[in-house]
DNA sequence: ATTACTAAAAGACGAGTAA
DNA sequence: TTTACTCGTCTTTTAGTAA
């Protein structure tokens, strides 16, 4: 766990543009910013580099540093907390995509009771076994990346047979005001600009979905 | 000036409700959520207390907590960063919904040089004379309502012929990529579940749009 | 059960220094 | 100039205690 000091820091070195290329600072100069000497700004960089936060590149003259994903996706969090704190009119959000194929897979790990179960436990219903997979416009794969907040469900993982099955992330969502949940397995990173919906009933059949079709993935922050 | 220690804790209070109705909590309970002893987490509402950030009453079961106006725009400006932080993230939305019949009324006042010259000007095409009316979703109209931004644009009055004609406000949007711009007349005021679209080409005709059909408007902001 | 004080323990900070 | 180490100092935390 990131104490609120280095927050602090790398949240200071996010506002200087370290999230999206190198920074070039020196300890003596984000200590100055932050009101710390030098050599505690320096070990701040370094905690903030073990934790894989950034990734630093040391030079004569002071030191390249970048956010990582994980380190963004700190900021990320931090910031999320504040939709909560602030909630503003807009905690509504339509993601715009369009009815894609996927490999079906989906429809086995839905089924599994294991997870089936902490699905109807944490979304309300116990969801039809497939999904449906959507690919995403630009606007929608923005919004679907913001989505790491506090409402974000974690599913836990489990053995069975000998095989382990990983824990699974899901967001709650409406289609069409029907309940949905978005489901990100946890394992592999998957794409953003794709998500998988699960439902209490076939979406396919209910709204006569077929490839290309136009959904729109209704979620609240 | 707020240590970070101190912030984290205000936010915490803020994230349990503190901000709108006074919360019961205890320094032992406080400070599991933060990590620390009851000790500490005492000491901290007392910081709190004494920079004015929240007030408090000593109840023998806890104390009640409720931020202050300063310790509610403590936080705001935490947030503030955040925007600078994640700028364009979201900043793409789309409002959603259906084409319905206006006055007709619309056309003749984009008819009107004074005003069209100025469309042109700000929007970068010459509207066509017409306007696209657009009966929101409460989805959308919740972001409607949220456009009073600086991406604003003001599109002067004038007179003509001994009548005055008002200022009328006007946003940029887009339609199926299509460069348009949501009018707003100054004058009256507007619903908000209702936008009027102007556009470069008649709209209903470009993409056969009918009363009933649904459109997507997207804003950025 | 609380809050809040005091004093001991822990941990963070920064000066000095080397590379 | 840097970074990053050590180590003495000092702040912060927490245990113990009282109200």
């Amino acid at each position: 766990m990131i104490s609120v000091d280095n927050l602090a820091c790398l949240k200071q070195i996010a506002f200087l543009g370290g999230i999206s290329d190198p920074i070039l600072i020196s300890s003596q100069m984000l200590g100055e910013e932050l009101g710390f000497s030098p050599q505690t700004a320096s070990r701040r960089l370094k905690d903030l580099e073990v934790a894989g936060l950034l990734e630093r590149r040391l030079l004569p003259q002071g030191q390249e540093v970048l956010l990582t994903e994980a380190g963004i996706q700190v900021l990320r969090d931090d910031h999320a907390v504040y939709h909560r704190i602030f909630p503003s009119e807009l905690d509504e959000w339509v993601m715009q995509g369009t009815v894609t194929s996927g490999l079906g897979e989906g429809a086995y790990y839905i089924g599994l009771e294991s997870y089936s179960s902490q699905f109807q436990k944490h979304l309300g219903f116990l969801p039809y076994p497939g999904t449906l997979n959507i690919k995403l416009t630009p606007a929608g794969t923005k919004i679907r990346k913001s989505l790491h907040s506090s409402r974000m469900i974690t599913v836990s993982g489990f053995e069975l047979g000998g095989r382990t099955f990983g824990d699974v992330l899901c967001y709650p969502c409406t289609i069409e005001h029907v309940p949905c949940g978005i489901v990100i397995p946890g394992r592999s990173h998957y794409p953003d600009s794709l998500v998988e919906v699960i439902a209490p009933k076939n979406l396919r059949e209910m709204f006569s979905l077929v490839d290309g079709d136009e959904v729109f993935v209704h979620v609240t922050m």
